[in-house]
DNA sequence: TCCTAAGCGAGACGGTACGTCTTGTCTTCCA
DNA sequence: TGGAAGACAAGACGTACCGTCTCGCTTAGGA
């Protein structure tokens, strides 16, 4: 399979980008870097910053996305997923990733962690839920629309995972996952049961 | 009660302060707010801005304190607080705040409201919820924290009313108030059953 | 006379400005002068830059006003002014004024000397020279335009200081007057007298 | 005599780039064009320009050099040489060259012109004058050395181009290379005489 | 009644980061 | 193997905001 040299080094430079502003994340967290810093750090030139992402945002939303795949991928080989209590394949997925690499999660969802870093995030994790919950619940029954019911769900694992990471994930990734289909199972369950 | 004339000529500057920026949050959204669209809307000198707040954030604060109070009246006076369906006090009268303010509420909380708004927001509504859950549960028997309680109550909150803003207010305060305490009680109660 | 002290600051913050910069275009000449060096040597922010000046062409057009202004002063009270040899009365106290600032005129006007400045000091001396030389000539008997002629004069004029710089100023003041309006005046009587 | 096709390749590039170059200078002036311009309009890629030329102001040189070449070629066939008046043989050469390439020498040399480009016309002009004058005059007679009497002939010669081309060619070469005598060469014999 | 202190507007200022632009070098690929 | 293509480092540019500051004006409240 032939590759083109250029293509290589294209990805030779991003990558050193992510690299770089993956380390700054923990660092110094998402708000308070610079492009400068990111260039810096990575040792690329300015313009060539600009070449590849319109702004430190969209070098962020690519990030996402890459994870987005990686959660994607790792939630469809998940055995665990037929269990009927585990309903939202990227969640497990999602906590072990985390605990790969806590000091990311940290500066990425902990305390200190910037609000437009947990938007994006939200948004990545609601693509990822949509197609599980379109299959999960009958809406129709709902007295609440898909969006959202989706929102609840996200916004709810959101929050045990910043939990978790806040508090130096004191349980087993498997707890916080059977706490989090409890939570946003149920919550819903007992609207259908209301109507 | 005396009160001094250079309190008064205070007081008027920073309602000036408050009403510009309010005003901006619903023309322009508060991230892309800028201090000198705020002190060229108030026509007050940039000094004088910096005397009375440290901050566009600092602005932002301030008017969340002063809507917390608010707050915090209102559901004390609120005769629905005995029902034992509605153990959140703060909850309607929230509602019926952003009805009355439906694009104020829009901006902040809507699609295109910035990020550092809502959270800040949640922050404010932990504060009035913090004392309402103390009493209402028994945390000992909860597997997962106070903090993590709370977040998820207020999330599930924010999320409701984001969502009530975002699609017109399709139904009444009353009934996103229901559904915001089925969501948010019986996922805790399951959570509860489950020890 | 009441003299604001908000001008002196900005009167004081251009001077420190014009300072950086005639230094700077004797150390390294004009084309190779950044904003930045400007900035840095006149211990001036980069705002505070653009807040006074468009450009750094800008701030070489300001420079070149002021001596235009001092040179007109000059000339006017200049006796030699009388002499009818003498007729253009800014020359001679150009040339004592490049006498005065040997350095900063090698700079400008040498063989190392960006065509910039010559191209905007040419037009400075065409605004002193069209007074006198309206007076001075019946230019209906010349065969070609005023703005020709006076291009031919500033040029020549140009050309010598140019040459007297380059050679480290051979001769007297008065001695380059005297060439100028020979090659001038003569020239330009010739021209004359061929109608 | 065999000419190698390599050659010819590299002769078909560089004149495709002395094309572009004369375009864009017709259209944009010489200071505002791009290498980047160029060779998009050359069909050239980037590196293939810097094989050829060092700079932007390199092909600008190189051009003039053709340019000094025809000049000269001209000058030797003009029978006009032998008349007395007409000392400089360069100069009616270049009028017509100017007549039939209005359009490229108004660019350069209009009121629009930029500096450099007149700068290094005018060392070109420098070569071809020099040649000429060592014969005309008995230098050691003038009270100014050589280098500024070239200067002083070039500058008029080129103050009167400038004219010619910005008023759209009010009159024939001829006229113009009268003037040109005139003003260059009695203002020369007035320095003569006075001593 | 004067005067003194504070609130205030106006806006200059130093500083930081931005996104754009151009340059000249370098590497890979193609004909 | 020469030239096309274009990624890249470097760094200047002019813009946008920030938070600090200095300055006078105004005005209330104590002397």
């Amino acid at each position: 399979m032939k590759e083109k040299m250029e293509d290589r080094r294209i990805m030779r430079t991003r990558n050193m980008l992510y690299d770089a502003f993956l380390d700054l994340m923990i660092e110094k967290g998402y708000e308070s870097i610079t492009v400068q810093d990111i260039i810096d750090r990575a040792n690329i030139g300015r313009s060539t910053f600009y070449l590849h992402f319109t702004d430190k945002e969209n070098l962020l939303l690519s990030n996402m996305e890459q994870l987005r795949h990686f959660l994607k991928d790792q939630s469809l080989n998940n055995p665990i997923l037929n269990k009927e209590e585990y309903q939202f394949g990227f969640s497990f997925a999602m906590l072990q990733h985390a605990q790969g690499h806590k000091r990311l999660y940290k500066a990425i969802v902990g305390k200190k962690g910037g609000t437009a870093v947990i938007y994006h995030m939200k948004n990545m994790v609601c693509g990822l839920i949509s197609d599980d919950i379109e299959a999960l619940l009958p809406f129709s029954s709902l007295p609440i629309p898909k969006e959202a019911v989706i929102d609840f769900v996200v916004n709810t694992f959101m929050t045990l995972i910043s939990w978790w990471m806040d508090n130096n994930m004191p349980c087993p990734a498997e707890e916080v996952n059977r706490i989090f289909h409890k939570l946003a199972l149920n919550g819903l369950n007992s609207l259908k049961a209301s109507v």
